[in-house]
DNA sequence: ATCCAGGAAAACG
DNA sequence: CGTTTTCATGGA
C-alpha cells in the first residue's frame, strides 16, 4: 500500500483538512481511515502522525490535490499578524486548501446557497448516486460525481429527489452552459481573480459568494475571501465593528468585509478565511 | 412553531 | 442604484 511521509517542515492535518467544510464527499470511518470519491477515483486514506498511507491513487496525485508541495509555514506566516488569527493558525495547525475538480466544485456550491454542511452533502451524494457512473472498491459502490452531460439532460423528476429544492434549475442551467463550452476551465482560470470572479457570476446560482468559494477551492485564487454568515459575524466582532456605519458609505457588505481582508490579510487571505471558517467552532 | 444554515434571484422603492 | 423579500430543505 502506497506510503507517503512528509517532512518535518511540511505541516499536514488530514482531519483538518477534509472535516473543515470545503470539500463535501469525504467521510471518516471510526478507525481513522477516511474515504472519497475525486474524480473516477475512490481513494482511502489515513494519517498517523507524518505517514499517510492511501489507496486508490499515486502519489503524485495525493501531493497535488492536497496541495502538500505548499509551503504552508511561510503561508500562514504571511497572515499571522494578530492575537485572534494566530489562535486560529495554531489550533487548525496542518490544514491545506484542498485543489478540487472545478466542475464538481462549481455545482456544489450552487448547491450550498443558504444551508448547513450536512444538508451539501447529502444533496452531492444524492446527484452522484442518481446520475454518476458507479464505482466498485473493496466489495462497496460508489459514485462519481456525474458530468455536465448527465445532469444537463437530467429528468426533472429524478432531479426532485435530490432534494435541491430551488436550486435545481440553477444546477440545469449551469450544466447546459457547461456541456456547449469545453474549455470553460481553461477561460476562466487565465482571467485575473476580479475577472474570472464575474465570469463565474455569469452562471445561475454563482453569487459573489460561490464565486469565491469556487475561486479559492478549484482555482487556486487564494486572494478569494468567501464571506458567508460565519466568516460576516467573526469579521464583524473582531476586525469591523463599526461595518454598519462603514458599509453604507462605501456599498455592499460583503464588498466592505472582503476588500478589508485582502488588505488585511495579503494575497493569502483565502488560507486566512479558511483558518477563521475552522476555528469558528472548537 | 420558529429559527438557522458555506446565498442568490427577483421584486421593490 | 442599494435594499428587502422570497425561495426549498431538514435539523435543532
Amino acid at each position: 500500500m502506497p506510503v507517503l511521509s512528509l517532512t518535518n517542515n511540511q505541516p499536514f492535518s488530514l482531519d483538518r483538512t477534509l472535516s473543515c467544510g470545503q470539500v463535501f464527499r469525504w467521510d471518516r470511518e471510526p478507525d481513522g481511515w477516511w474515504h472519497g470519491v475525486v474524480g473516477s477515483r475512490v481513494i482511502r486514506i489515513r494519517q498517523d502522525g507524518p505517514s499517510l498511507t492511501f489507496t486508490g491513487a499515486p502519489p503524485a496525485f495525493i501531493r497535488q490535490y492536497f496541495s502538500l508541495d505548499t509551503d504552508l509555514d511561510t503561508v500562514t506566516a504571511s497572515f499571522d499578524r494578530d492575537p485572534f488569527i494566530h489562535d486560529a493558525i495554531v489550533r487548525c495547525h496542518g490544514l491545506r486548501i484542498i485543489r478540487q475538480p472545478a466542475w464538481e466544485c462549481l455545482i456544489s456550491y450552487i448547491c450550498a446557497t443558504n444551508s448547513n454542511i450536512p444538508m451539501i452533502k447529502k444533496r452531492i451524494a444524492h446527484l452522484a448516486q442518481t446520475f454518476g457512473t458507479p464505482l466498485k472498491f473493496e466489495e462497496r459502490t460508489y459514485f462519481a460525481f456525474p458530468g455536465p452531460a448527465s445532469l444537463a439532460g437530467s429528468c426533472m423528476s429524478a432531479l426532485s429527489g435530490c432534494k435541491l429544492g430551488y436550486r435545481s434549475p440553477y444546477v440545469v442551467e449551469t450544466a447546459c452552459d457547461i456541456a456547449d463550452e469545453k474549455g470553460w476551465y481553461d477561460s476562466i482560470a487565465k482571467l485575473s481573480y476580479e475577472q474570472a470572479r464575474l465570469a463565474l457570476m455569469k452562471f445561475q446560482g454563482v453569487g459573489p459568494k460561490a464565486a469565491d468559494c469556487i475561486l479559492l477551492f478549484a482555482f487556486q485564487k487564494y486572494e478569494a475571501f468567501p464571506v458567508d454568515v460565519w466568516i460576516r459575524r467573526i469579521m464583524r466582532e473582531h476586525y469591523l465593528k463599526t461595518l454598519s456605519f462603514e458599509s453604507a458609505l462605501t456599498g455592499g457588505e460583503y464588498d466592505t468585509i472582503r476588500r478589508f481582508a485582502q488588505q488585511y490579510f495579503g494575497t493569502f487571505c483565502g488560507y486566512a478565511q479558511e483558518y477563521l471558517y475552522a476555528a469558528r467552532l472548537d
